[in-house]
DNA sequence: AGCACGCCGACT
DNA sequence: GTCGGCGTGCTC
């Protein structure tokens, strides 16, 4: 027997499965979908792999000498059948490594740790010895271990063959394990035991008659033995000692919420939420794809529980996505409320042990309901019966770093592996979704009307070109100011949105125009008031705030242009009654702060939410009866053929945070281009008329949802590298390429430095042309034949940000 | 990724 | 002669 293991070494040339020999001890354990690990390479190096098919005799034309698993690292698979399948679809489709996509399903801790020892293996000289091994024959080799100095004398060593370098792999998944108790005696001998105590130990006595109620075999927890007789440790623990009991882990999960949810009942449906519903249920068992467009307040969530419930009763599980940003403790209690302890939740703020417990709650089949963010979509459910994916035109589903996959091209995969109906939902779905149910891929379903028939917000924009606001450093217009007065007059509250973290934008000299630029990234610095620092928000670069001048050392240093923390004091200033709460990356960074500042603002603990584009989504409170948009054209002036439809959609949902209850809500939307066809539709509500017309647009321009598009980006330390680099590639695709794929660039990024590395990039553009893909894989090897001198290549399917 | 091998200039 | 730096090829 034979096993195929894909080695934990991500490259081109290693992206393939190894035939390994399954030593007889291990013959019987040794299954698909489980890790293993194994030497790879000269110097017998152990590396993790996961055994990816099992042959017989047949090596695939290898006849070299087979090396042998050295051991295994699960007892059972780990992935099973279905996500090995995708994980080699998904590696060919996000032109990335097997071994990547198989490490991006599985929670961190599950990923291999490699510890470096170095061994002695022959006599060495004393000093060699305590100076460097201090004695020991093994010692963990790593940066700190060795000084400068002593790793020459260890290469002469090395080459002597006095020493050599291992490598161990180490899982850092650890199960959680509470102290439980449990008996040996019998009842009988307990009773000898009970009848031998002394008068006055009436604790011990109480523990003994206790333990005579287990069953042979039971074990308690400690702490709930503690709690429920009133005993101290000390008692159990002399019980321990003497004998009567023992002590035995019992694996537990941690819990990430121990709220308790009271359960609630399937609301009734409006007329259209039951039709779509109807549909939804009618589509069970096919994989169907539904666009469900609903504008916001229309029930699209009532819709997706009634549909988890339904595929639930039927004996199936069921896969619910959200972005991270609107997985709030609201989303979650919601479905908590619903399906119970059914539920498992998946996203970034879990510890990574918290996570692992949730994952294997899944594993378990425990769990059938799964709600979390984008890598949620690899949760190891079987038997799908649903895949949501709420909100579906978020950007944040897109992973942008390898491997660079998009969710909705897993939840596609998976629904059409388990013929189970994926519904994307969206107030204002992405153009590529739209288009394609407006073709017939999708079966488009319309929710029109709000909950109660509630109308929508009126809109108003403010026009800052007619403003002398600039004059006065006022961000906030004065009939915005009105409305927020009044609102604090009737206990209602406002929520203000503004683009831009930190206090402002960038610091320029007055006198020779200098601005900060941060010294690793092509971009100005941001002040920060808190910290009284400047800050790159690139690359985390952080310096004090210059009192003069570096260029020219003169005094008149200014700051331009408005972040949340200069508003948040201009606000104090202009309305000194009001209470203000500032959510933005800098206020909400620490664990669990996001939740507490918005069960504050919940409480009525402030007048005033201001925030980043963080609070434009999820949020719902029925006190909120004005939003004001700061800065409506931040994200129109950014170079990327999205920018309207980003605009688009965030305008939309931050005026849908305006009365969602009985009371009707006020936007304000300050701009400087009022008449932008975004900012007007969005005025207007009007996603469909929106639609239309950027459609146009990406026609004539030729981009999604017409064109497929990818990004070929190549990085380096130095600039003309990067540049000759992607100059070669533009000729090579020239060449390979016809006509039919349209070629831009190389341009430099528009920021064309981070972190002291430079970008070039290149756009494709194409429809159907099938040597694209054939061409993407031949540029993999040429980007792997040029990773050995620091150059880094790109190749980003469909990618959502061009900056 | 990490290791060996081979080539080449520099040094005891 | 041989030490050590760097480019290249290979890993079941």
């Amino acid at each position: 027997m034979l096993a195929q293991v894909v080695v934990d070494v991500p490259t081109r040339q290693t992206n393939q499965p190894y035939t390994y020999a399954i030593p007889e001890e291990l013959r019987q354990y040794v299954v698909v979908g489980m890790r293993v690990v194994v030497p790879f390479g000269q110097g017998a190096r152990k590396v993790q792999g996961f055994v990816v098919g099992l042959l017989t005799t047949d090596l695939n034309g290898f006849d070299g000498e087979l090396k042998a698993i050295s051991q295994i690292l699960d007892l059972y698979p780990i992935v099973n059948a279905e996500l090995l399948k995708l994980s080699d679809w998904l590696a060919n489709w996000t032109f990335s490594f097997r071994i990547s996509i198989l490490q991006a399903m599985l929670p961190n801790v599950m990923r291999a740790k490699y510890t470096r020892y170095l061994q002695l293996v022959d006599e060495v000289d004393d000093e060699i010895l305590y100076g460097i091994f201090h004695g020991q024959e093994r010692i963990i080799f790593d940066e700190n271990t060795l000084t400068a100095t002593s790793l020459a004398q260890l290469a002469k060593l090395r080459r002597n063959k006095q020493v050599v370098v291992t490598y161990e792999v180490t899982s850092k998944a650890k199960v959680k394990t509470e102290s439980g108790i449990q008996t040996s005696l019998s009842f009988e001998q307990l009773e000898d035991i009970k009848l031998g105590l002394r008068a006055n130990a009436k604790q011990q006595n109480k523990l003994l008659s206790y333990l005579q109620t287990l069953e042979p075999g039971e074990v308690v927890s400690q702490h709930q033995l503690r709690d429920r007789l009133a005993l101290s440790n000390a008692v159990i623990n002399t019980a321990v000692r003497q004998g009567w009991a023992s002590k035995q882990p019992i694996e537990i999960y941690r819990q990430p919420s121990k709220t308790i949810v009271q359960p609630d009942q399937p609301k009734v449906l409006h007329s259209q939420q039951a039709k779509a519903l109807q549909k939804i249920k009618a589509a069970s068992g096919t994989p169907t794809t539904f666009l469900l467009e609903g504008v916001t307040g229309s029930g699209k969530t009532e819709v997706y529980l009634q549909a988890i419930d339904y595929e639930l009763q039927h004996g199936k599980t069921a896969l619910m996505l959200v972005p991270e940003i609107s997985l709030t403790p609201q989303m979650m209690h919601r479905v908590k409320k619903r399906f119970g302890t059914k539920v498992a939740v998946l996203h970034s703020g879990l510890s990574a042990g918290e996570r692992f417990d949730e994952w294997r709650r899944i594993e378990r089949r425990e769990a059938t309901v799964v709600i979390g963010a984008r890598s949620a979509i690899f949760a190891p459910l079987e038997n799908i019966g649903i895949i949501i994916m709420d909100e579906e035109h978020e950007a944040s589903y897109k992973q942008d770093e390898n491997p660079r996959y998009h969710a909705r091209d897993v939840a596609k995969w998976r629904s059409a592996y388990y013929n189970a109906p994926l519904i994307l939902g969206s107030a204002t779905p992405s153009l590529e979704s739209r288009a394609r149910a407006q073709k017939g891929v999708y079966q488009l379903l319309m929710l029109t009307e709000r909950i109660n028939q509630q109308a929508l917000p009126e809109v108003k924009l403010i026009d800052l070109r007619q403003k002398i606001m600039h004059a006065k450093e006022q961000s906030v217009a004065d009939e915005l100011l009105v409305a927020i007065k009044e609102r604090m007059a009737q206990h209602e509250q406002s929520v203000l949105l503004l683009n831009r973290r930190g206090f402002s934008s960038f610091v320029m000299c007055r006198d020779c125009g200098l601005v900060v630029q941060c010294p690793n990234c092509d971009i100005g610095l941001t002040l920060h008031m808190d910290t009284k620092t400047l800050k790159c928000h690139y690359c985390g670069h952080e310096e004090a705030i210059p009192t003069q001048c570096p260029n020219c050392r003169s005094k008149a240093i200014k700051y331009y242009g408005t972040g949340t923390q200069k508003v948040e004091i201009e606000l104090q200033k202009l309305l000194p009654t009001a209470r203000v709460i500032r959510m933005d990356l800098d206020t909400t960074s620490k664990k669990g702060a996001h939740e507490k500042l918005l069960k504050a603002f919940g409480n009525h603990e402030a007048d005033i939410l201001l925030g980043t584009q963080m609070i434009a989504k999820g949020l719902d409170f029925p006190d909120v009866t004005l939003v004001g948009v700061l800065n409506a054209d931040t994200g129109l002036g950014i170079p990327d053929f999205r920018a309207s439809e980003r605009t688009f959609q965030l305008l939309t949902q931050v005026a849908g945070r305006a009365g969602r209850a009985d009371k009707p809500g006020t936007v304000f939307i300050q701009t400087y281009n009022p008449t932008h066809y975004a900012i007007k539709m969005a005025q207007a509500h009007d996603y469909e008329k929106f639609y239309r017309y950027e459609m146009q647009i990406r026609h004539l321009a030729k981009y999604a949802p017409y064109y497929f598009t990818i990004k070929i980006q190549a990085s380096h330390a130095d600039e003309r590298t990067a540049a000759l680099m992607m100059t070669k590639i533009g000729q090579w695709l020239r060449q390979r390429l016809t006509a039919e794929v349209t070629i831009l660039g190389p341009t430099p990024r528009s920021i064309a430095r981070i972190k002291n590395r430079f970008y070039y990039q290149i756009i494709l553009k194409y429809q159907n042309v099938p040597i694209v893909e054939q061409v993407m894989q031949e540029l993999q090897l040429i980007a792997q034949a040029n990773s050995r001198n620091g150059m880094q290549l790109i190749i980003d399917r469909e990618p959502l940000n061009f900056m």
